[in-house]
DNA sequence: ATGAAAGCGCTAACAT
DNA sequence: ATGTTAGCGCTTTCAT
């Protein structure tokens, strides 16, 4: 079934059909009628890739995230579905597991067809070859950003959100201030890793390696980090965490040892899924704006490609930090008297 | 650049490049790897639009999900990438909220882009040209399932679930034990109610209306229904939930109006992400095999991928139900006293 | 082992 | 307002 076989069938051209079809205004109302109707009967499906090989891009737009279960990429991949349906494009959603070959593989595909754009939150090891062909697409960096990728971010200002949270900790009368966080492979780690050493130095306080472990992303790591902390001969008063999973990692950690929050440890989280204000007691923690975030990278992303489709200049896009707020609920205490 | 540009450079026909990038067997291995390098020196590009106007399906799988935040349609999202990288096909999400009409446009534009299956979350109203556009691809519907559709499925059973929470908490010593349950609507929600219904007979007790509430989806349906129904004249002893969202729901008004529970109310939730067992009381719950559910489906649909492609005849392939487990953690206990 | 040529379904420039 | 024609980049016979 092709435009063809409607064309024949009417007794017309096939081009009266696809201008028909693609609602031009030089076809009557009464032909785009007809064709529409006999479309209809004859079942016919338009040929996306024929239709492609005519036009500069395919109406595809590229996610490449990490994981799809973290709650932030999750709001992004949502608030994208939505934006995306709305513009009449496609998701092709790649999930990289932070492997950067994996991630050339699917930055591959996405060339190959012709996707319009692309939000990508790069690995840690991004190749060139990735960013070569990324160079050929609009593109949005997402929560994290890599030099080797010439395309602005939108993330969260880490470094702030665990700076204030240092603070607050600082400020209650805490000296021995835990931090188990991201990696600082990862430039979203290094940044929040930083807004805790600065945070640190600000309030006259210098980092124990003993109690920072800008490690790793994973449950596991921040479950047994917490645990070992917890034994240390010098425990600390206080703990703060750098990702909503490392939170939830530590809060195992904390359950399963019985300890008393914030009676022998204060705590505060990172991110805020719903369920974090449901724990006994309500767990404190650096708050930050999601679907706020996750519209900006596509308003980004859909300005860069309409620049390019009209051809117009496009004013250079800058890199875009959003503001983490601090959610105080019942964790935090001065530290235990003695300490 | 196209296959022509490499063959001129090269000196041979075009398709002579075709079958060398395709690793055609007729192809020296000299001469693949010549036109491998300048293919890679030029920035050769191939162009999956092309390819598929000459072939009968793009490599697209498409995923058709009410939600992405769900954790069950999380991990089904996150086991189908897995999959469909390994396999060589790009994911093409599409979330619906629940709208037939978004439904549709989504199936439309998948059969446009020649996608070569697709896994189903069916709205509770598929509209009939959806189905019949489903008709003519591969489909396995996950979750829930519609009449409409001709596709087998794969399912938790539900009914068997709640079936085996009510049996608990009856031998418990339980009379009055509410439900909060997705709309019998949904094929998933139907049969959790039934099995509501079915164990509380078997137990003798018969339901009653003020405590039977298989009416919505949201948290915010669980939150107010539950406020309810602790403030109802006859309140429960036990409520049931019929998803991990209205467990959410519940769980937030039990700590909102500071409910004792199990002594005041015993409470049975729906799926176990992993912050149930971090609640104060842990969480008793209906256990699923998330990823083992989504396994299936997935080798279900390449199955009939498989069997498509090869001509073969395809044994009518029968739907599939997993069995739910009773995790039983803190919140359930026998009935306060003159209860 | 390689080349020549046809054609997949569509859009668009150029007629009329 | 509609028809004619020429490709888009690729795979795939059919030749050689």
């Amino acid at each position: 079934m092709t435009i063809k076989h409607i064309a024949s069938a009417l007794g017309v051209s096939h081009s009266t059909v696809s201008r028909a079809l693609n609602d031009h205004s030089h076809i009557s109302a009464d032909m785009k009628e007809r064709v529409r109707r006999t479309a209809m009967e004859l079942g016919y499906v338009a040929h996306a890739g024929a239709r492609t090989l005519r036009q500069a891009h395919a109406r595809l737009i590229g996610m490449l995230v990490p994981d799809v279960m973290n709650q932030l990429f999750a709001v992004m991949i949502k608030v994208l579905a939505a934006r995306c349906a709305r513009a009449g494009y496609q998701l092709v959603l790649c999930v990289t597991e932070d492997d950067p070959e994996a991630e050339l593989r699917h930055v591959e595909a996405l060339r190959e067809s012709r996707a319009t754009g692309l939000i990508v939150v790069p690995t840690p090891g991004v190749l060139s070859k990735t960013a070569l062909l990324m160079a050929a697409m609009p593109v949005v960096q997402f929560s994290r950003s890599h030099p080797a990728i010439a395309a602005p971010s939108v993330a969260i200002d880490g470094a702030r959100g665990i700076a204030n949270a240092v603070r607050h900790l600082a400020d209650l009368g805490h000296r021995r201030i835990a931090y188990v966080g991201l990696s600082t492979a990862l430039s979203n780690g290094a940044a929040r890793a930083d807004g805790f050493t600065g945070a640190l130095a600000q309030r006259g306080l210098k980092v124990e390696p003993a109690l920072f472990h800008p490690g790793g992303g994973t449950i596991e790591y921040a479950r047994s980090t917490t645990a070992a902390l917890l034994r240390g001969a010098r425990a600390p008063t206080a703990i703060v965490y750098g990702s909503a999973d490392l939170t939830e990692g530590g809060l195992e950690s904390l359950r399963r040892e019985d300890v008393d929050v914030p009676g022998h440890v204060s705590i505060i989280g990172f991110g805020d899924p719903g369920w974090f204000k449901l724990m006994t007691p309500g767990l404190s923690t650096v708050g930050l704006s999601l679907s706020e975030s996750a519209e900006a990278a596509i308003s980004m992303l859909l300005r860069q490609i309409e620049a390019r489709e009209t051809g117009s200049p496009l004013e250079p896009q800058t890199s875009l930090e959003l503001e983490p707020f601090l959610i105080l609920r019942e964790t935090t205490a001065p530290p235990r008297a003695g300490d």
